[in-house]
RNA sequence: GGGGCCGUCGGCUAGUUUGGUCCAGGCUUGUAGCCUCGGGCGCUAUAGACCCCGGUUCAAAUCCGGGCGGCCCCA
């Protein structure tokens, strides 16, 4: 056997998987500037997917698509002080244009609040100005030390950050809420990986916001990931960027701001999370191609029969909107063809050959179990939409096992220890508020509070760390 | 932030310990062609590499220094 497929088994060596599927599926390749990833087609695809969701969704909430330059004064970074120092140990720093120095650097965008906002002071005059809904789909940069994993970490992604100033503070909740909601749908019902919604704990919100929310998954090795985040900006922004509206009142007020995004991180969870020792495994909503048409080769016969049913097939499929590829090349065998497809991770494969032309059918064999079922021509356009669906729901139920699984109360600082250790994965314990005994557990185990969840759970402990009384349930984890 | 491992055709590797047999060998892939081709089938021909810079030496893939890049573990 070649060793064009995956040479490991995700159970065994979980990393080097990873590594595997990503490059030999083509979803990405390392570029030349360290840390840096190419994006390739079918990958590129998976966002266009997720992009096309995401529009869709506020775009229908009336929010509007903007672009910024990527560029952003060093002054405007420094204005909201926790924000400069939460990001400036990764800021890329352009200080020179051609032979010229420049008299202010400038930052390559962590993130866009700081030149969104100063021009949002512009933009709004009056409460009639608000809400103000706009969202970019970007590049940004930010200058990792730590190692290069594909789509996780990387020192240049794309993403998407929506930015809102509102007039009150409830509405800037409802947006923070909104925006999340829609991000757990996307993750869940697209990407179909269950995830859990809560806030973060101070220490981990991000650098300027009131405070955070995000959405937590568990991947296969036992570490977090987070998939996306919204937060409510409070008026901290405001203030330092003036943006202020003349309200029904005739006083004049800060708007309320959120902000919220997510990344191409979320394909790496896509693979991490559903992929096997076969390769990628995709979630047909955000899968490019549903349906790979193998023609197996008419021993004896017309081999143009065969081809033209199986040219047939696949016009009936297109015609109903499904993304179909014949895949009708002669020099490869059609045993390469099927290792081929299943690294590529496509949903459904029909197989027809001289036996299955006889018999008025075609072998039909779905990515995520590898069951093969014959299919009766006539039901072929029923059975893929119907197998797609089922696809979908099996993937996010096995997902959500996983989840499950991973997920462990501990009532002791000792049993958390030895749980981290020896399974990893969500850890419930009870939790006193104190950022010291969130510290100490970071200092002394590496896992961090990933979130508090919004589903509260009383807790039935004491501190597991200090033995206080606890304030809450809250779910840690090692994470990526 | 600390520790470890690694870099040879597109991919996987042999050769490195002990410098010369290597204008670098194999498998796979690419290209051209053949093959009744149902799970990476077989056959023929052909193409393709020592990460970069410097040093040691008669001689460097091999030894030394620096750089670049990747992976793993710990925090």
């Amino acid at each position: 056997m070649s060793d064009t497929g995956v040479t490991v088994k995700k159970c065994q060596d979980f990393s080097e998987w990873y590594v595997e599927v990503v490059l030999k599926a083509e979803l990405a390749d390392y570029a030349p500037v360290k840390g840096c990833m190419i994006i390739r087609p079918d990958a590129y695809a998976v966002w266009e997917k997720i992009q096309e969701v995401v529009n869709q969704k506020i775009k229908a909430t009336g929010h509007k698509n903007v672009y910024f330059p990527m560029f952003i004064p060093e002054s405007f970074l420094k204005k909201e002080a926790e924000h400069f120092e939460g990001f400036t140990p990764e800021v890329a720093w352009i200080t020179q244009g051609g032979d010229t120095p420049l008299e202010e650097k400038l930052a390559v965008r962590p993130t866009s609040e700081t030149i969104m906002y100063a021009t949002f002071s512009k933009w709004i005059r009056s409460w009639r100005d608000l809400p103000l809904k706009i969202n970019q789909w970007c590049n940004i940069v930010r200058w990792e030390t730590k190692a290069t994993k594909l789509f996780l970490r990387t020192r240049e992604f794309l993403w998407q950050e929506g930015h809102t100033a509102h007039a009150t503070s409830e509405e800037a909740e409802a947006e923070v809420m909104y925006a999340l909601n829609e991000y757990k749908d996307v993750i869940e019902n697209y990407l179909a990986i269950p995830v859990l919604i809560g806030t973060k704990s101070d220490s981990e919100k991000f650098a300027g916001a009131l405070y955070t929310t995000a959405l937590e998954s568990i991947m296969p090795d036992g570490k977090a990931l987070q998939m996306g985040t919204s937060h409510n900006l409070g008026q901290h922004f405001a203030k330092v960027f003036d943006v202020k509206f003349i309200g029904e009142d005739k006083q004049d007020h800060y708007v309320w701001q959120t902000s919220w995004g997510i990344t191409t991180r979320l394909i790496g969870a896509m693979v991490m999370v559903h992929g096997d020792d076969k390769g990628l495994v995709m979630p047909p909503k955000v899968a490019p191609v549903h349906v790979v048409i193998v023609p197996i080769p008419f021993k004896g016969a017309e081999p143009e029969v065969i081809a033209a049913k199986a040219k047939e097939i696949a016009q009936t499929l297109k015609a109903k909107g499904i993304s179909v590829v014949l895949d009708d090349r002669n020099e490869y065998t059609p045993g390469w063809k099927f290792n081929q497809w299943e690294l590529k991770g496509v949903p459904i494969r029909i197989e027809i050959g001289p036996r299955d032309l006889k018999q008025g059918q075609v072998v039909m064999v779905r990515r995520d179990t590898c069951q093969k079922t014959p299919v009766k021509e006539i039901d072929i356009p029923a059975t893929v939409e119907k197998l797609l669906q089922e696809i979908q729901d099996n993937m996010f139920a096995k997902a959500k096992a996983i989840l499950q699984e991973k997920t462990t109360s501990v009532q002791t600082y000792e049993e958390f220890k030895k749980v981290l250790e020896e399974k990893g994965g969500f850890i419930k314990a009870a939790w006193c508020g104190s950022p010291d005994c969130e510290a100490k557990i970071k200092d002394e185990t590496g896992a961090t509070i990933r979130v508090r969840p919004f589903q509260k759970e009383e807790p039935t402990t004491n501190c597991v760390v200090c033995g206080q009384c606890a304030k809450e349930t809250v779910y840690f984890a090692r994470s990526y």
